[in-house]
DNA sequence: GGAATAAAGGATATATTTATCTTTAATTAA
DNA sequence: TTAATTAAAGATAAATATATCCTTTATTCC
């Protein structure tokens, strides 16, 4: 459904935005520690994020990764759309050229149905949400051992 | 969302469920020309779609690949199962070990309820059917040029 | 200013997916 | 029986995604 990638970066946001707000900055180790995700790799898209304007850093020491508290509200669909693109987010689920109600592959209508349902909650779902319900413990990002 | 692979397999079988059934073999060249898809890679679908039953094949001339007419319908579930695998449909959307309701991830109540629609999607529509829909035109597998 | 810290950036390595090429086996028809 | 046809199988190549390593830049603290 997401990429590695993708799955990371909402990862880390969340964890981010749970952590920052009080002015203290989240560095990379700590963030690939607690998301589970190798460190380098995570790093490359922390750039993207970054860059993209979605997350903000500093170097430096006590430097790191932040959320502005005020800042506003980013929808998973943002975060999905810098690291994977929205191509498989919009596109034909066969992989025609364009999807349309025109030219319809034989899972047009069933699939699209999907496809609507997933946009719309990713336009719902924002990291900031999700961080509140991580911070009261209701979810997790890494689990113990069973 | 599936693999090329996947959507490779689920435009050729309903090609051929739309074209087999009265003993007539479609041919590999046929299906890739059909489906625009490119044929060696198509062909190694094909095995593994043979190797499960979910598709016979003839070898020699005027051999090529079938579908019973007769055959149970086979819902698009099997045909993502046999390429994909399951895993992609029923774990955790952000990667972690189990999803589980007991320990979930930030976007489990979210993403859970897009993929039990799309579970639901996948063992509802049948290869049988959408190939119905293709031979009666309102669908297709490969677009015309805008 | 110098040492330490941490993100940014670049280069490389590994794994996986997608695609192509070649050979083999089975079947048909002449 | 021979030639032609077609799927099966194996080997290789190309493309992409994932992961690691090394260097550079900005910042802090002493
Ligand atoms: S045309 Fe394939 S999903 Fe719309
Ligand atoms: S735990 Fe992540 S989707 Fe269920």
């Amino acid at each position: 459904m997401f990429s590695k990638a993708c799955k990371y970066a909402i990862k880390a946001l969340i964890y981010i935005a749970s952590r920052s707000g009080d002015g203290s900055n989240i560095s990379l180790r700590d963030i690939a520690a607690q998301i589970d995700s190798p460190e380098h790799f995570t790093a490359k898209i922390m750039q993207i994020l970054s860059k993209q304007g979605i997350v903000s850093s500093i170097k430096g020491p006590n430097g790191g990764f932040y959320i502005e508290r005020n800042a506003p509200a980013i929808p998973l669909f943002e975060v999905v759309r810098a690291i994977d693109g929205v191509h498989h987010l919009t596109g034909c689920g066969l992989g025609l050229k364009n999807c349309s109600e025109d030219q319809p592959c034989p899972i047009h209508r069933e699939f699209s149905e999907v496809r609507n349902r997933l946009l719309q909650m990713l336009h719902q779902s924002t990291i900031q949400q999700l961080a509140g319900e991580l911070t009261s413990g209701q979810t997790v990002l890494k689990q113990m051992a069973l």
